[in-house]
DNA sequence: CAAAATATGACGATCGGTCTATATACTATG
DNA sequence: CATAGTATATAGACCGATCGTCATATTTTG
């Protein structure tokens, strides 16, 4: 195929993005470190950074989205899951020497109300790992409305321990945290 | 004293960066929004940008250290303080209109190895917030090495929850994890 | 008044994202 | 096989934005 250079400007812009911010991150470092020639972009994404930006987003989330899907899927209780979630994410953080975490705050965080379609899609991403724990959670016993409140209290949790454990460069903060969630959720499940 | 000017731009420093990022926010959208001329922000800050940036998020961080303190220490119980904090965070959130959050998550994800000096202050920042909660748990009865944890798992809490408000643009969220968050606390103390 | 402190906005080298024009590879058809 | 036509890919010019500097006002202070 030979959208090669296309895959690379993905993966590039993702990786790149997560390291620096949306707004840190310019198409000539995207092209110099990804080497894809300057004029091929407006061929790949004729809607400039901003679409190559959302469909590289777009890829981390649905990545991450896959990997929690089986950690659920692949435990008998939920607090099993959302632990086998966390430590999946400190791996990765400790693989990529700190560059990832959660492919959408760095986008929240840069840009409010910039472009409605990003914020849109990050809404989106959040909303959908919050239901996939929801979910679980029923599953577990929980009532739909604690069930939610927990969910959105996993997500968070997740969200700041990325944060924390870049900040920190230690990604056992994140093991940490998770067990410490997993802890509540056991708790909750078993009243 | 002649220093309105001074205080003017690091204030809008301090609000541009929550807002948008730190790569998001230029010198000129400062001085336009501060209503400063250009020259006189290289006579109060002979550091340039990094100089202005590192001060103004030094404020935002007192400031969130200061009603964390007062929260903590109006509280009999340190899951009435921390929930009182959420609290504060959620009614921050929806007086700025969802521009203020965190100070330095921002930074943190917008610059990883940018400047050492101001990933130095965000990790500081981070663990004196972390340490609070850890004495507060101490003194809730807590082992030394529980309250830790505890107190990380509180940190990255807030921290995502802010994230997610802003998102979703519903502070709701913080209180709601807030609130889970104490019936965490109070289950570790009282056991 | 003299001197120090502060304010001002114009300047230029560099970098930002976008676009038009050009080159290369592939396909179809006589 | 030759040629025209089309899809794919590249190159580089364009212009506005950005940031730090500086020479020159203006205000404050002793």
């Amino acid at each position: 195929m030979g959208n090669e250079t296309r895959k690379r400007m993905l993966q590039t812009t993702l990786r790149l993005i997560q390291l620096r911010g949306l707004h840190g991150v310019s198409l000539n470092d995207i092209l110099e470190e990804s080497g894809s020639p300057r004029g091929s972009l407006y061929f790949h994404f004729p809607g400039g950074k901003e679409a190559l930006v959302a469909e590289a987003m777009q890829s981390g989330i649905e990545e991450a989205s896959q990997v929690l899907r089986e950690c659920l899927a692949s435990a008998s209780h939920p607090a099993d899951g959302v632990k086998a979630f966390f430590q999946a994410a400190a791996e990765e953080m400790t693989r990529s020497d700190y560059g990832f975490g959660c492919p959408v705050a760095p986008i929240i965080l840069d840009s409010p109300h910039v472009s409605t379609k990003l914020a849109a899609a990050c809404r989106a991403a959040i909303d959908e790992w919050t239901e996939m724990y929801r979910e679980a959670l029923l599953a577990g016993g929980l009532s739909f409305e604690r069930a939610g409140r927990v969910a959105n209290t996993i997500t968070a949790s997740l969200e700041g321990a990325l944060i924390m454990a870049r900040s920190h460069q230690d990604a056992t903060l994140i093991v940490t945290v998770g067990d410490e969630v997993a802890d509540l959720i056991t708790l909750a499940v078993n009243r």
